[in-house]
RNA sequence: GGCCCAGUGGUUCAGUUGGUUAGAACGCCGCCCUGUCACGGCGGAGGUCGAGAGUUCGAGUCUCUUCUGGGUCGCCA
């Protein structure tokens, strides 16, 4: 092994072009491939930036040439040498008018054989690849994304700069919550039997620097959520966080059109409409069955209770008589690709998200079947179809629930299941919007009681105030959801700034005076000082940047992620600690350490 | 906690109703090759079929358990 000596790097590989040809240059990085042809040798020479051909011929110096054959895969290289045009091109990589004539080559590190090949296009188990993630990333595929994430969050910094945000870090090692998801605790050694937690987001800290006269805060901050993870969900993400004094609903959503309007138009030349559709959480439920709507493509939801409000079929009587809807789609035209086999897989989506069946009909140009037509009426099979405007060459879907949330929330994953088996959609496009009126509680079955929504510190919709007490299932708050292509990007609210309704929320939700206090006291006397009217929100920065690329999984967008099980496959941990550890935290496992 | 999917040379996969010596491509090693860029030619090495138990004359193949990874419901204020 060599060491770089005096050569220093003059140029990244990728950015040479015909017009560099008669440079003398240094280059530096990875050999990614070596085509030795005997009397010619040919190196693909790979950086940050691209790929470079590195070439050796009769002209090379001998003692070059030949170390030019000992190159395999990974070695670390830099080499000097004149650019010059190529007497074969290519189209097929950005620098393939040009290669570089060697005359001056180190070696300065060699490589084992890797686990897998770095190369673009190959299909790697999964856990191989986090397990070497470092050669992972050295993948173009996998490099770019981590590239394209730092170009978002150098946009959203300067954006909000020049809007008068301020970046403030708040802390990592805070109170837990008692409400919302699980927390990571962190237990103090100092204080032994007391613990901190890891930040689920910094929403009580940048709430009071509204209170400190910081007018507006962003921070791209790390959070923590001690849940189960999906493909577009990790245990430690990032988001783009927001704050900002004297606003409404519209302030802040306008500012935040601009970031989109902004960071789309930057890095993918895409022109965001703006301002985006907003649409009341009601309006979503019962047109799309979800408060995250795909509006990319129709196949909407149709309210049928009235038109089967007095059928017999227990089908329908059953959910409406224990005060629930019935609610259909019409898959249009579908009919011919909608076997019999594909309606069971839909069947069993409904099914999954909690509805008891799906009920449909066929309507083709041989005839027609149907699970439900034989045992209603006539004229209700007749009213049905007019409802649904149903033609020769449709599906009709129907789903009945207890609650419509729950008859809504099965159809719309149907809806979403055939729009995405039929490609109903165009994967580039971009349909934002805004869902608003979001319901200022949810209640929970299991625990009898009223959780908030969004968070405790949600203002609730000014004509709603009442409802607090007399009808919280009925209350909306001044909440607000960032959509794109039905996914969450981010959401917000308008906060309470004023003590009285803080306390009316705090009795609503069950806490008594003394646990709201022990809770969130510090909050509550810090709002007896004058608050501002405040609001914000925050993005899923892993979110927006999958997204962005049209990547399925939120993996690809972080350089070190985590899997299934929450552990860190490279790293191994979580690990087991010393005995000595545990004992300065006085702490005493149940089950003793594997 | 529940449900579904996958695990076979270094990598990605094939492997029929359970039946002889488990195949291929890429990668790797050696030799040859002056315009390759998925380089090419010739030769070669490399496998406890994730692990354990069971059924069977016989298991990569069937059953059970378990591990690892993926997807998902619950969960994620």
């Amino acid at each position: 092994m060599e060491t770089m000596g005096n050569l220093r790097r003059t140029h990244y590989c990728g950015t040479l072009r015909a017009a560099d040809a008669g440079k003398e240059i240094t280059v530096a990085g990875s050999v990614a491939k070596n085509r030795d042809k005997g009397g010619l040798v040919f190196v693909d020479l790979r950086d940050t930036s691209g790929i470079l051909q590195l070439t050796f011929d009769e002209n090379t110096p001998k003692a070059i040439f030949e170390k030019a054959g000992t190159l395999r895969s990974e070695y670390v290289i830099m080499a000097k040498g004149l650019v010059r045009e190529r007497s074969a091109k290519t189209d097929k990589i950005a620098t393939g008018d040009v290669e570089l004539d060697v005359t001056e080559l180190r070696i300065l590190s060699d490589a084992e054989i890797t686990p897998f090949e770095i190369k673009d296009g190959v299909k790697v188990r999964d856990d191989l690849r986090l397990k070497y993630r470092y050669l992972d990333l050295r993948r173009p595929e996998a490099h770019e994304p981590i590239v394209m994430r730092h170009r978002i969050t150098k946009i959203a910094r300067d954006y909000y700069d020049q809007n008068h945000f301020v970046e403030i870090e708040t802390p990592i090692m805070v109170k837990s919550t008692p409400e919302g998801a699980r927390d990571y605790l962190i237990p103090s050694r100092v204080q032994q039997g007391r613990f901190f937690a890891l930040p689920q987001s910094p929403q009580l800290y940048k709430q009071l620097l509204m209170l400190s006269g910081f007018d507006r805060y962003m921070q791209i901050a790390r959070c923590f959520r001690d849940e189960d993870l999906r493909a577009d969900r990790q245990p430690e993400f990032t988001q783009i966080d927001l704050e900002m004094s004297f606003v409404d609903e519209n302030d802040i959503m306008t500012v935040n059109e601009g970031f989109i309007k902004k960071v789309f138009k930057e890095l993918l030349n895409e022109e965001v409409q703006t301002p985006f559709l907003r649409m009341p959480y009601k309006e979503a439920m019962s047109r799309f069955g979800s408060d995250k709507p795909d509006t990319r493509f129709g196949l909407e939801l149709v309210d049928i209770t009235d038109t089967v409000k007095d059928s017999e079929f227990i089908v329908f009587s059953g959910p409406i008589s224990a005060g629930g809807t019935v609610h259909a789609i019409n898959a249009k035209g579908l009919a011919d690709k909608l076997t019999r086999k594909e309606i069971d897989k839909l069947v069993e989506v409904a099914k999954t998200y909690g509805a008891k069946g799906l009920a449909y009909t066929r309507l083709t140009a041989d005839g027609e079947t149907s699970s439900y037509e034989k045992k209603c009426t006539e004229a209700e099979v007749a009213a049905i179809r007019a409802k649904l405007d149903a033609q020769v060459g449709d599906v009709l879907l129907i789903c009945g629930g207890e609650d419509t949330e729950e008859a809504c929330t099965a159809l719309g994953q149907v809806r979403l299941e055939i729009g995405k088996k039929f490609e109903l959609f165009n994967p580039k496009q971009f349909n934002f919007l805004w869902v608003t009126e979001f319901p200022l509680f949810e209640y929970s079955k299991e625990d009898g009681r009223y959780y908030a929504k969004h968070h405790p510190f949600t203002m609730p919709m000014q004509e709603d105030m009442d409802k607090i007490e007399s009808d919280p299932a009925n209350a909306r708050a001044r909440a607000y959801d960032m959509v794109l292509n039905g996914c969450e990007l981010g959401g917000g609210s308008i906060r309470i700034n004023d003590p009285q309704i803080q306390k009316r929320m705090f009795r609503a939700l069950g806490f008594t005076e003394e646990r709201a206090q022990e809770s969130f006291g510090f909050l509550i006397e810090a709002y007896k000082y004058g608050a501002p009217p405040h609001g914000g929100m925050a993005y899923g920065l892993d979110r927006l940047c999958m997204l962005m690329l049209g990547t399925d999984s939120i993996r690809e967008v972080i350089a070190f992620p985590k899997v299934q099980n929450s552990g860190e496959l490279m790293t191994g941990c979580p690990e087991t600690v010393e005995q000595k550890q545990l004992d300065e935290l006085a702490i005493a496992l149940v089950q003793p350490q594997p």
